[in-house]
DNA sequence: CATACCTTGACGGTGCGTTAGCGTAA
DNA sequence: GTTACGCTAACGCACCGTCAAGGTAT
């Protein structure tokens, strides 16, 4: 039986982070009964040090009650792959951006003032590369080029606006699926409309973007998970879809 | 002259980022004058993609002002050093948290049920291996030892009452200053004596230690600089703290 | 008149640090 | 009684995303 102080000292941690797991519900030890003091006991420190673990591998507190009370290890193993590739992206981006000190670092050496055009094509340059690095694979040269000239177009405000859509829509084809609609019926053959409105929104109708598009969707599983939330899109869902779009 | 949607458009960045950064006082534009509309000139273009690079390297919007405005490039380089090094400091943390996770996915294949034990053990070892490897070279083999025994005494909350004592210190040291106070006089060799104890506390008098500390403190200016506070003790104060404590 | 765009608040999220005000144990 | 420790409540930080309520331009 320890007090708070002397469960954190013994832990390594503050007061104040056991009283914020306490709330989060990630650690709650028994209460003394008039007063309410915490007291932790042997099986809380255990506890605790998975807490600490799984935060040091940058796991947000949020996510980790599951982890901690799952008796087997499957859904860990999952949060560690899913974390490792969070971690491996941060790693990159931290990469460029200390390339790009090390390349303006020498551009300034040369010049007394700030030379910010050199500052800033390397930060595009870079920028770009990265993001469009992963997606490259999939698109023939012809379509790259296409892709990238759409790309030019795209405010992140329009961003923003279809990816809502599509999380509108996806969410409303689950609600369909919810009530067992059936994908031939109305209601699904409208479902399917928007799916090919958005589609077409970003393909703008060329084939060769289709086909790379078709390409990375069947390399789904092998897709980076960075802090873009590149959006989940349920196996159900995407069913639903392709029961609707095809024809009998 | 752009509005702000169009602003934003050609630039890249989001509406809400360019209010943010009104409002911070980053980049002010013109103002139409009856609505209060926002009104966007080419400079501002070039001082919003000046914002836009320092953020990608990592920079916190408040510190950006004045790496702005200055005319000459010292500043900005000065700048840039410390993000390299606040950089390159996440970065090994980050591949500390990706080799354990690595470590740890081996475990857990051979077992079914987690192995925290292991686990812990790892990221323990690496945690450890990385507070205080920096310090390491200053210190004699039978110093280090003394060290980290003093270490695993230290619990965080004793760490941060000792880190304010430090910093209420030389708060008082660089008032001391401002009164140009004599640093033989009273006032200063009470001071004087406040700095031993603090050190004391630290060395333990043991005199390896306080051999490793001077070689440390000799070395100052390549202590690497993360995001632990490393209390920056300003030249004045240490001068004046050496000048009481010299005997004449 | 409708619609698209502008404005200024103000809350939310991450992981606690940091007062602040107020009971409790030794 | 004093002092050290316990509790809860609430703000703060970084960078905007995201409504919300209400004017303005076309």
């Amino acid at each position: 039986m320890y007090t708070v102080r002397e469960f954190a000292a013994r832990a390594g941690v503050t007061v104040r982070a056991l009283h914020h797991y306490d709330e989060l519900g990630l650690l709650k030890p028994l209460r003394k009964p008039q007063t309410g003091y915490r007291l932790y006991r042997d099986p809380d420190f255990a506890r605790l040090e998975q807490i600490v673990v799984l935060k040091f591998l940058g796991i947000p507190l949020k996510e980790m009650r599951p982890l901690l009370t799952a008796p087997r290890a499957s859904n860990l193993r999952q949060a560690l792959r899913r974390q490792q590739r969070v971690l491996a992206e941060k790693r990159t981006q931290l990469d460029t951006a200390l390339a790009a000190i090390e390349r303006a670092e020498q551009a300034l050496t040369q010049t007394d003032a700030p030379d910010w055009n050199v500052f800033t094509q390397v930060v595009k340059e870079i920028e770009m590369h990265n993001e469009t690095e992963w997606t490259k694979k999939y698109y023939s040269d012809k379509a790259k080029a296409k892709v990238e000239a759409r790309r030019q177009e795209w405010t992140p405000e329009l961003q923003e606006r279809v990816t809502r859509q599509w999380t509108e829509l996806i969410a409303d084809i689950e609600v369909a699926l919810a009530k067992k609609e059936n994908p031939k019926g109305a209601a699904g053959q409208a479902l399917a409309a928007r799916w090919q409105q958005l589609l077409a929104g970003f393909t703008g109708g060329d084939p060769e973007i289709q086909q790379g598009l078709n390409r990375m969707w069947a390399d789904k599983p092998n897709w980076p998970e960075g802090e873009a939330k590149s959006f989940h899109i349920p196996a159900a869902v995407t069913d639903f879809i392709v029961a609707a779009l095809t024809r009998t």
